[in-house]
DNA sequence: GTATGATGTTATCAATGATAACATTCACAA
DNA sequence: TTGTGAATGTTATCATTGATAACATCATAC
């Protein structure tokens, strides 16, 4: 932490390689970065991030593993905002999955970028992409213990919720929207929060029919 | 077409080309071949693909192109077999979309491969995307006229069922689901097809709500 | 048959992830 | 304080890969 005079060592370069890689995407809007460029940025050589990552993927993964989290603690916090209310928390961990995505776009983009699709050679990565998974699936489960579901399988709910938000999320962040006319990310996200809403609305009604 | 005897030109390295790229995104699950690979598979030299196409990223956007093609004829297959019955033509599009991701994998990985998302450099990939978007949007309109939806706005409502079908393809075709037990493609396809008339069911119930 | 454009080849670059061999600094025990 | 090993950084140096230039060959029209 101290900085001292000659500064051989840089001190926080682990640290520094995920923040200039975030700010990166951020900017670029795609994961787009150079190791070099980073290194170079950071006023290191370009050998020096290997001592802190074996390797590029494995810094995208420490990103999409912070994201991960990031997204669980809020998970968590709804869980205890609103332990008697499976079904306000179900619409709420909807929404906040769209605005993650919109307001830590760079986290969204490294925790689905193609090339962590295969999470087995990162498995803190894999765990926290499950507890995601998992804490919907939960509260999925309390609405059904309360009758506040249709007769579809929790898992089946979840997934189709876990499909519109992440559908929607993918075609903002990635920008397909804008190219067919359908306005700014902020209107997107307002129609964002209420396609969310329509879904979850449907599945908040009782509708007995046949699954 | 015809082969010679000596064949120092290929006689159809364009498609031969494409059709390469192509097994190789369907075997490897990823947008992952390399020009010079697709080179030597069929037998010519590494600066031959440059021949036919500008860049790499040029041979990916002609296999995109070639994809929303395909969906787009598929949705006015389904406009010509359904003239005057918006509402089932509104939901045979959504599951073709997902069927589509899912029996054209690597059309679907070049359609949504984060390098293109961009198209402004291909302005007939462009089109192609649109008029998917805009064949969906008419059908929206042709079932709002015959008030089968909602009160929420037609361009919000393809938005929706647009998010649906694309985050459910998207998390099939990238393995998300695998990863967490979801089971095998085809599982994953029949729930698919539920979750999208559940989402088309309640768009398709009365229910004047407030927009 | 010959000129011309299309197609293919052979170098050759520059960018980039990765590794090996070596240098420096830090932390900590004696 | 000192000296030893682990952590961290540097300087070459590779192999891969997209891309380009200069040149070769073929096919077709005239």
């Amino acid at each position: 932490m101290r900085k001292t005079t000659k500064d051989y060592h840089h001190g926080n370069l682990r640290n520094a390689l995920l923040g200039a890689a975030i700010s990166h995407i951020e900017e670029a809007g795609e994961v787009s970065f150079t190791l070099r460029d980073l290194a170079k940025k950071l006023g290191v050589s370009s050998a020096a991030p290997f001592r802190h990552f074996p390797s590029k993927r494995a810094l995208l993964a420490a990103i999409a593993e912070s994201g991960y989290e990031q997204l669980g603690d809020v998970y968590a916090e709804l869980d205890s905002s609103f332990p008697n209310d499976p079904g306000e928390c179900f619409k709420r961990k909807g929404v906040a999955y769209v605005q993650f995505a919109i307001t830590h776009k760079a986290y969204y983009l490294a925790m689905y970028h193609p090339e962590l699709n295969d999470k087995s050679e990162f498995p803190a990565l894999k765990a926290a992409g499950a507890r995601v998974f998992v804490s919907m699936l939960a509260t999925v489960e309390a609405c059904r213990e309360k009758n506040l579901l249709s007769n579809f399988s929790a898992e089946q709910i979840t997934l189709t919720i876990w499909s519109v938000t992440h559908g929607l999320a993918d075609l903002l962040i990635n920008g397909q929207l804008a190219e067919l006319g359908i306005a700014s990310t902020e209107q997107a996200a307002i129609q964002a929060m209420e396609a969310v809403s329509m879904v979850v609305g449907a599945g908040l009604q009782k509708n007995p029919k046949q699954p």
